[in-house]
DNA sequence: GCCGTTTTCGGCCCGACTGTTTTCAGTCG
C-alpha cells in the first residue's frame, strides 16, 4: 500500500512536469520530475510524512519546496490538483503517451498539436501515415519512419504491463483479500507467480467457505473500474491501472489442483495433462481424477508426484524441459529469493541517483545487505554528469571515509563504476584510474543502431579488456520501450566466459536484463552472472528479487551467482576469473 | 520551482547524436 500512495504521488509531479515542459515552461518541470523521482523512490510514505508533520514535513523532503509541497498537500487532501486539470484543458494532449513514442519529446508534440491538432497516438499515426508530418519544421521523412517504428512498438507492448509494476499491486489486493472473513487461502497464480517479465492480467486463486463474501469484497476493491462478469467462482474485472484481473474461488480441497491449473502456462499444463492421459488420469482444476475418484488435489507437490514428476517451481512451468527434468528428478535447485549478500550496481547522487552514498549504503543494509557497489556513470555520459578520473578518486576518498564509519556495522562499501564502452569497444577512463577501483564495470550507453556484427565486437572488445568484471545491461533494452540494440549474444557469452566477465542480471523493472533465457544460455556455458538492483534510489533494492526470479526462471543456482558469496569471496573470484 | 562551504538571487548540471538544416533544434536519460 505504502508503495503505491508514493508511486501515486510521483505519477502526478511527472504529469505537472510533461504538461509544463510541453509548454515550454523553463526549470519547472525539472523541478517536478526531479521531485516525482524522489518520491517514487522513497521507502517512507509520503502521506505519513503529511500525517505527522504537515507541510513542512513534505518541505523537508529533498527536491520538495514550497511550492510543490502544496500541490502534494492539495492532492492528498482534494484528491487533484487545480493547476494540473487547467493545464490539461488549456492543452488537451495526452502527453505521457505521445512522449512514449520513441523520438517524441516536448517540442514535437507541442509542434503537432499546434499544427496538425493531434492530441494522441491515433492522430499521430494517421498523419503520419497521410504524410502529413514530414512538412511540418524539424520534420522530414526519417521522422515519419522513426515515429510509425515507435509506435509499431508501442502497440506490440500494449496490455501488457512491467512484472515490477504489478506485483506491488497484486500482493496488496491478496493481503486484502485474504483479511475478508471466512478466507482460508489466497494466491497470486499465473504469469505473476511465474515471474513472467511482464503481465497480461491478475489471475488470484482463494478458498474460502463463504465464496459471497470473498467475490463482494473483490468488486468492491477501490482499483476495481469495470466488471465483466460475476459467480460464485469466477469473477473478472478491470482495474483503474490498466490490467484486468480474474478472481477464482475454490473449495479448500482443491486447492492444489486449482494453483497448478492456474500458474502453468498453456504449454506446461497442456503437457502435464499428457502425462495424466497416458496414466489413466483426467487431471483439471477440481483435481487428478482417475474415473470419477479423486486421486490427489489439495496440494500441487501431490499432483505431480502422482504424475511421476518432482515438484516443479512456477517460475519454470513454461513446456521448455522442465517436465522431462521433473521426471528424471533433474531440475536444479533454484536460487532463493532473498539471497543476494551484495549489489554491485548502485548509483548515487554524484551522478543520476538521488541519494548519497551514505544514504545509499544504510538503505542497502536496511534491504538485508553485506556489501554495495558505488557504480556512477563516467565522463562521456554528459548529461548524468559522469565521473572522469579526478572525481572518481574523489568519490574513492568518500567512500574510504565511509568505510571507516561502518567498520563496527561489518558493511562494505565497493569502489567502482559503470564505465562507459565508446562507439569502438574503448573504455572512457584511463586504466590508471580503474586500476584504482575494487572492480570495474561497463556498458552500452549510445550508438544503440551499430549492425549486430560492430555491436558485437565493440562490446567483445571491451570485455577483451584486462580490467573489466562486470557486463552491465548487455542488450540495452526497456521492456516496453526500447529494443534490445542488434547483438550476437552467443559469441559475446562465449567471449565473457573466455576473458572471466561475469554478466549482469538487471533488476530494474523494465530493463530485466539478461532476460531468463539469456541467463539460462549463459549458465549452460559457465558464465557466471551477477544480480544487481542498478538502484537509483533507496527504494530499489526492493527490486532484487525481481532479478532473482528471471535467474529463477534461466534454472540459476545460487552457486551460479557471484553476489549471493561474502563481499570477500565475490572479489576474489571476480579476480581469479580475469585469469 | 528548487537550491546554497562560490549565491537567500540567480543559476539550473559539464554533451553526443540524429536529422534537420545550411548552422542548429530536439531528444536522450
Amino acid at each position: 500500500m505504502a508503495v503505491l500512495h508514493n508511486q501515486r504521488i510521483a505519477r502526478l509531479l511527472n504529469e505537472m512536469s510533461e504538461y509544463l515542459e510541453v509548454q515550454d515552461v523553463p526549470f519547472k518541470p525539472s523541478a517536478y520530475a526531479r521531485a516525482a523521482g524522489i518520491i517514487a523512490g522513497m521507502t517512507d510514505e509520503v502521506t505519513d510524512i503529511y500525517d505527522q508533520n504537515g507541510k513542512k514535513g513534505l518541505d523537508g523532503i529533498p527536491g520538495v519546496g514550497k511550492g510543490i509541497a502544496e500541490k502534494i498537500e492539495e492532492y492528498i487532501t482534494t484528491g487533484s490538483i487545480k493547476e494540473l486539470e487547467q493545464m490539461k484543458k488549456k492543452f488537451p494532449v495526452n502527453v505521457s503517451e505521445l512522449s512514449a513514442v520513441q523520438g517524441v519529446g516536448p517540442k514535437k508534440i507541442a509542434a503537432l498539436y499546434k499544427k496538425l491538432n493531434i492530441k494522441n497516438c491515433a492522430d499521430l499515426e494517421r498523419a503520419v501515415r497521410a504524410h502529413k508530418v514530414a512538412g511540418l519544421a524539424h520534420f522530414g521523412k526519417k521522422s515519419e519512419e522513426q515515429i510509425l517504428k515507435g509506435i509499431e512498438f508501442l502497440k506490440k507492448g500494449r496490455g501488457r504491463m512491467l512484472l515490477g509494476t504489478v506485483v506491488p499491486l497484486a500482493q496488496d489486493i491478496e493481503a486484502r483479500l485474504r483479511s475478508v472473513p471466512g478466507v482460508a487461502r489466497v494466491t497470486v497464480a499465473g504469469s505473476i507467480r511465474r515471474r513472467q517479465e511482464t503481465i497480461g492480467d491478475i489471475d488470484i486463486v482463494a478458498t474460502t467457505a463463504h465464496p459471497k463474501r470473498v467475490m463482494d469484497a473483490f468488486i468492491a476493491l477501490p482499483e476495481v473500474e469495470h466488471v465483466y462478469s460475476s459467480g460464485p467462482t469466477k469473477t473478472m474485472v478491470r482495474l483503474s491501472i490498466g490490467i484486468d484481473a480474474d478472481l477464482r474461488v475454490v473449495k479448500k480441497d482443491c486447492y492444489g489442483a486449482a494453483l497448478q491449473y492456474f500458474t502453468g502456462d498453456k504449454q506446461h499444463n497442456i503437457e502435464v495433462r499428457k502425462i495424466a492421459i497416458k496414466k489413466g488420469y483426467k487431471l483439471s482444476e477440481y483435481g487428478l481424477f482417475k474415473e470419477k475418484k479423486l486421486i490427489a488435489a489439495k496440494t500441487e507437490e501431490e499432483i505431480y508426484k502422482k504424475l511421476g514428476l518432482a515438484y516443479i517451481p512456477p517460475e519454470l512451468r513454461t513446456a521448455s524441459g522442465e517436465i522431462e527434468a521433473a521426471r528424471r528428478n533433474g531440475l536444479p535447485d533454484l536460487i532463493p529469493y532473498g539471497s543476494i549478500r551484495g549489489d554491485l550496481q548502485v548509483q548515487t547522487n554524484w551522478t543520476d541517483g538521488n541519494a548519497s552514498i551514505e544514504e545509499m549504503a544504510k538503505a542497502a543494509m536496511n534491504a538485508g545487505l553485506e556489501y554495495i557497489a558505488i557504480t556512477d556513470h563516467t565522463q562521456s555520459l554528459a548529461m548524468t554528469g559522469g565521473l572522469d578520473e579526478k572525481k572518481l578518486a574523489r568519490q574513492g576518498k568518500e567512500i574510504d571515509a565511509l568505510n571507516k564509519k561502518f567498520k563496527q556495522k561489518k558493511f562494505h562499501i565497493l569502489k567502482s563504476a559503470e564505465v562507459n564502452i565508446m562507439k569502438d569497444g574503448s573504455l572512457d577512463i584511463f586504466d590508471a584510474a580503474l586500476k584504482k577501483l575494487d572492480l570495474v564495470c561497463v556498458a552500452v550507453h549510445s550508438h544503440f543502431a551499430l549492425s549486430e556484427k560492430e555491436q558485437t565486437e565493440r562490446i567483445i572488445r571491451a570485455l577483451k579488456h584486462p580490467l573489466v568484471n562486470i557486463l552491465f545491461h548487455p542488450t540495452g533494452r526497456r521492456i516496453g520501450r526500447r529494443e534490445a540494440y542488434a547483438l550476437d549474444m552467443e559469441s559475446t557469452l562465449r567471449a565473457a566466459k573466455e576473458y572471466g566477465v561475469a554478466m549482469e542480471a538487471n533488476a530494474s523493472t523494465d530493463r530485466l536484463d539478461l532476460k531468463d533465457a539469456h541467463i539460462r544460455r549463459a549458465i549452460e556455458l559457465g558464465v557466471n552472472i551477477v544480480v544487481n538492483s542498478d538502484a537509483h534510489a533507496p527504494g530499489h533494492f526492493a527490486n532484487l528479487d525481481l532479478a532473482i526470479a528471471q535467474v529463477r526462471r534461466g534454472w540459476g543456482k545460487k552457486s551460479d551467482v557471484l553476489n549471493t558469496l561474502s563481499v570477500d569471496k565475490c572479489l576474489a573470484f571476480l579476480k581469479r576469473l580475469k585469469k
